[in-house]
DNA sequence: TACGTATACATCGTGACACGACTTAATTGC
DNA sequence: GCAATTAAGTCGTGTCACGATGTATACGTA
């Protein structure tokens, strides 16, 4: 049985093993690409006034089953978060006018959020500008995974 | 002239293009293989009491330059943050006890950030944790750039 | 039909975090 | 020696997530 720290009750008995110093250097790198990348993203959001959530949130409600309406739920769901802070996240994008609200006619209780024009139109920038960053920096993140081990 | 590797259109169009339906998709999709994996890493940073924030500082600390103490301010360039987001932050960190300060001795206006005993213990078991979810989660990740285009 | 329960969403208070603007302290460059 | 620069920290504000709670609406069943 391996000892590795002092109290290790609650999680993960098997494999508590010290990562060696080359782990965590990898650990650090891919985080590092990570970082690299949302900085990105958040940058090119804020350059059309969004945030990321925000893009992401238009992302989704965007593709959602090829265009069917997303209910505050669903989209909660999608982006694995609460359902209230999905609500909060819709009345953010309601307040700057990227989406509506529209009560479902099937379901009072159900809140469908309906993209503005306005909202598709600051979506598309934001997907074109995204598409290339990944396709310049597709190797860095390939690397990651080839380079790591094994 | 630069090549950017894109040979769709002429050079001129290629912000203006509107991304089609299979381009949206695939940047959800990637987005979500993203959320899916920060949302595993702040459960497992939770577990251990840290936040993403934190659990990445700690990585950064721990592995910046063999072991070289790291300053607030190369913190910061490493998170891609400001110098006071990173301030705040190592304050956050002091407080849960997870590092300290400590003036840097040939220049008296920065400070080095040094791990305690529990900061180490804490990153040790979160680092192994995720190199088991990154082993696991490889595959989803080479999909996203192998499917998503050429 | 009536009514208790489950569901969907919204609201409120709190905390982590980032930022701009500003302050303080130490170092540097003449 | 002293102004300019640099490193760090402080303060106020905004985004965002959460738990706890409230409020409709739908449903199940007696």
């Amino acid at each position: 049985m391996p000892l590795p720290s002092d109290q290790d009750d609650a999680l993960v008995v098997e494999d508590a093993r010290q990562p060696t110093y080359d782990e965590f250097l990898a650990l650090a790198n891919f985080r590092s690409t990570l970082r690299r990348f949302l900085a990105f993203s958040e940058q090119a959001a804020a350059d059309v006034g969004l945030t990321m959530q925000r893009y992401q949130a238009l992302l989704v409600i965007k593709t959602y089953r090829a265009g069917e309406h997303i209910s505050v739920g669903e989209l909660a769901e999608q982006l694995m978060t609460r359902d209230h802070s999905a609500a909060e996240l819709v009345s953010r994008l309601v307040q700057a006018k990227l989406v509506k609200r529209k009560t479902d006619p099937s379901d009072r209780r159900r809140s469908l959020v309906i993209m503005t024009p306005s909202g598709d139109r600051c979506l598309a920038r934001l997907a074109a500008v995204h598409l290339r960053e990944l396709r310049a920096s597709k190797g860095a993140f390939l690397n990651l995974f080839n380079v790591g081990k094994e």
